[in-house]
DNA sequence: TCTGGGGTCCTAGGACCC
DNA sequence: TCTGGGGTCCTAGGACCC
């Protein structure tokens, strides 16, 4: 999807279509997660402090992420994504790996390219965003392809003139190449990729290790087998806080660890899964970083557990100069617990003794056994149900107003909280200002972009009106030796 | 007013085991 | 009778991606 984030942003807000619209962290120390073209062309770009974007850009409109909206939107599009091929592997909630050949579409150029538009006219109608699709014979192709057709464009790699097209780039535009491996590759002369290839592998694993090297001249040679891989499996499950000043008091740092790891525990469930590593992360006042990690006997999904092994990493890390991030994640991650091994052990020795009770007692009717197959219950509460807060008007968050309807916070201080009316679907809106706690307005969850069909009209493109988003970039990969793939 | 948050993969050393 | 050669697991750090 091009410019994700402030595409959406835009889609959803008609008062900021055609404006620079960034969206990242507000606070003070807040990046750039994406800034819309309007506000690249002052020189904005994703990862930027946000300090800076604010200098380069003042005017911009500048807004917190959604994420449940961009989730919504990224389901239309990998739902739209599913219906040209079971291989689909996506990078993130806006960009995916296609494999055509695996979806039967015909190994011709044409046929590639038919299939590339109709999904971009598809994206665009079931969710009012433009995405860009590359088209290649591998996924390093296809991706660097996709970054060619941005924005809201379609390219095509021709098989044959790859080399032609890879050897004058920039080592930078393989992915994997950054910053640093760039530099190395710098230091020994080699800045594009064909001169990457010509250094040898022999040279590039010397110069980058043996898998770094090896995978560089495999992917600089133009050869890149990696299939397109659907449903993999998540590894770890973290969660992080960056402070709006450094923390010092050590029973503060304490407490924001035992909130991070109910956090990440809480995500950890809502995954359905558990972890057997715990990581805790600090970030101290001069930037650098640390980890301390403990591996458990087996894996937990409980709170308290997870909340104890991360009081005694962080108790042997010194933070008394100042810490400006603290994380915990867990990795190691199974589909069960120690917990329910031990109930399951419990259960089946139980059955067992049932069984042998059952045996001895032949007149008497035997009772059922537990039912096998329980997950074992919660072993504590991960949070308590937070008590009422002073209600807090996010920009850029959707509200509804009783008497003036749906409409989006524009900003809020000094108790008062500014809106915008408008919908994704209307003309730009007005603004009205109201005090913070009054009772007729309150928030809402994201409007879809496109208007939803009346019940009694067919959802567009076939899709559940409530499924509707934005769209993201795409890069179409297909494995094998034929035309897309 | 420097530098987010959520991930993946790789490397390297030491412990431990056979 | 100066110290093998793997393999796996754990820990820590770093590069990279969106």
């Amino acid at each position: 999807m091009d410019a994700f984030y402030a595409a959406a942003e835009q889609a959803a807000k008609p008062s900021l279509r055609g404006k620079p619209v960034i969206v990242g962290g507000l606070g003070p120390r807040g990046v750039v997660s994406t800034a819309s073209y309007e506000a690249r062309v002052f020189g904005v770009h994703s990862a930027m402090a946000m300090a800076q974007a604010r200098r380069l850009c003042p005017n911009a409109a500048y807004l917190t992420p959604r994420f449940s909206l961009y989730r919504q939107v990224s389901d239309v599009v990998m739902g739209l994504l599913a219906k040209l091929s079971p291989l689909v592997e996506p990078l993130s909630l806006d960009e995916a790996f296609v494999d055509l050949e695996a979806g039967g579409v015909e190994p011709r150029l044409e046929a590639a390219r038919a299939v590339g538009e109709r999904l971009r006219r598809d994206i665009a109608a079931a969710t009012g965003l433009s995405g860009s699709v590359g088209l290649a014979g591998s996924k390093m192709l296809a991706k660097i392809a996709s970054e060619q057709a941005k924005p809201d464009g379609l390219v095509l790699i021709e098989p044959g003139t790859e080399m032609a097209l890879l050897g004058p780039m920039s080592v930078r535009a393989i992915p994997g190449v950054g910053p640093a491996t760039a530099e190395a590759l710098r230091r020994a002369g080699i800045h594009t990729v064909a001169e990457s290839a010509e250094a040898g592998e022999a040279e590039l694993v010397r110069l980058l290790g043996k898998a770094h090297g090896a995978s560089l001249f495999a992917l600089a040679s133009g050869r890149d087998e990696r299939p397109v891989v659907a449903d993999r499996d998540t590894k770890s499950v973290s969660v992080e806080d960056t402070f709006d000043e450094d923390l010092t008091d050590r029973s503060r740092v304490q407490f924001e660890v035992a909130r991070l790891a109910d956090r990440c525990v809480e995500r950890l469930r809502e995954a359905g899964r558990s972890g057997r590593t715990v990581v805790v992360k600090v970030r101290r006042y001069d930037f650098s970083t640390l980890t301390r990690s403990e591996t458990l006997r087996g894996p937990t999904d409980d709170p308290s557990v997870v909340r104890e092994a991360a009081r005694r990493l962080i108790d042997g890390v010194e933070t008394s100069e100042g810490v400006r991030l603290l994380g915990v994640g867990v990795t190691g991650l199974a589909d069960y617990t120690q917990e329910d091994l031990f109930a399951q052990a419990a259960m089946e020795r139980e059955a067992l003794e049932e069984a042998q009770r059952a045996q001895q007692e032949a007149a008497e009717a035997p009772d059922h056994g537990p039912a096998p197959g329980a997950k074992s219950a919660p072993l504590s509460p991960i949070s308590e149900p937070s008590a009422e807060l002073p209600r807090h008007w996010l920009p850029g968050h959707d509200v509804v107003h009783a008497e003036y309807g749906p409409g989006w916070v524009q900003g809020s201080g000094v108790g008062r909280v500014t809106v915008r009316f408008e919908q994704p679907w209307s003309a730009p809106g007005r603004v009205r200002t109201f005090a913070v706690d009054d009772p007729a307005l309150t928030p809402s969850e994201p409007l879809p972009l496109v208007r939803p069909e009346t019940p009694s009209g067919a959802p567009a493109a076939g899709l559940p009106a409530v499924d509707v988003g934005a769209g993201g970039e795409v890069a179409a990969g297909a494995g094998g030796s034929a035309v897309v793939g």
